[in-house]
DNA sequence: GAAGATATGGAACCTGGATTCCGGTTGTCA
DNA sequence: TGACAACCGGAATCCAGGTTCCATATCTTC
């Protein structure tokens, strides 16, 4: 039987652990999380058999969400939208989620752990929408998946690093798009 | 007097800092480089104080390579290509270099010690290529340093993250590249 | 080629931070 | 409420790497 007060911290660990991962990224020392927490490192380990597992398990729950608006936006039938708006998501998430883009690392995860068909699953997604957008002439064709990854992964990093304003962020994918868009002959 | 193997060692270290730190960055140990030249650490030690000085060490001097390069470039007389050409190198380099990019964050350095002026002139020669590139019609007018800046920043760090083979980067600065000139109308 | 100054190698030391351990607490169940 | 297992906190332990130290080896100079 699991303790109430267990289920309460592991909350609680998620939740703080979240946070400043997202300040952070990958160097948040394990104290730093258990003090936010308002609990003792013990407890942290208690439930989480290591640093890389605490972030794995917040990667992934973050990446399902990705995911799932991926699909959400997929369905709601504008292609053009669709795709610059899951890019334009992915990278504002970045901004937030230092933790996240890392592993975001060619659009998926290899956070050791199996959950690398959530790569795949991101993967496919961007697919989808890239070759949608395409098909409905919102992007220009001769651009590839490993292209556009590249790209978006590139935007991540730098939205990432923090020290950029938002409106220079905006401006600078404005440009990135106009990029991927056909050119009007 | 400095002894004439001293000044050798000093290079070899140099050299082979150069080599490991564009290798693996920042987190680059000090007895691997110190194995690398033929060198004990503590002759690493000797000739720079610490890690940080010696990565200022290689830094510095790439950046001054740059700048050098951007002052040709730029009294050659083709705006445009002048511009594409020094980012384009600059993405490049991060391709090899990952301490270089790290340091290059905002297009300058600040690691530590005054060399701050770096920063600024790197900041300069890209302010003149732009804007005269804009004069010359080859870069659409409204975007600013910051924006370019920040998209530069994406590249190189995309690039340095290594695994992406050389076509796909290619292809994604072409993309960035053609968001940056002027839309045709 | 001897003396003194300067360098060298690399073992020892130190530090920050992850992980482990365990005496003390608290939730659960009868 | 009592007994016991599941949990907790956080001090102690471990470890990786940077940095220091110094006995020994190399220059340079006279």
């Amino acid at each position: 039987m699991i303790r109430s007060d267990a289920t309460r911290n592991r909350a609680k660990v998620l939740a703080a652990a979240e946070l400043v991962l997202g300040e952070q990224g990958l160097t948040a020392r394990m104290d730093e999380i258990a003090r936010r927490a308002g609990v003792g490192v013990g407890t942290v380990y208690r439930h989480f058999a290591t640093k890389e597992a605490l972030y794995a398990a917040i990667v992934t729950a973050r990446v399902d969400l990705l995911l799932q608006q991926a699909d959400r936006l997929r369905t709601t039938g504008e292609p053009a939208t669709a795709f610059f708006t899951f890019v334009t998501r992915i990278v504002v998430d970045a901004t937030t989620k230092k933790a996240l883009t890392e592993a975001l690392r060619d659009a998926g995860i290899d956070v050791k752990a199996g959950r690398s068909d959530q790569r795949t699953r991101m993967h496919e997604a961007l697919t989808a929408l890239l070759q949608d957008a395409q098909r409905a002439g919102a992007v220009r064709p001769d651009v590839d998946m490993p292209t556009v990854l590249a790209l978006l992964r590139g935007a991540s990093l730098a939205a990432e690093s923090g020290d950029y304003p938002v409106p220079v962020l905006d401006r600078a994918l404005a440009v990135l798009f106009d990029g991927l868009r056909p050119r009007p002959a």
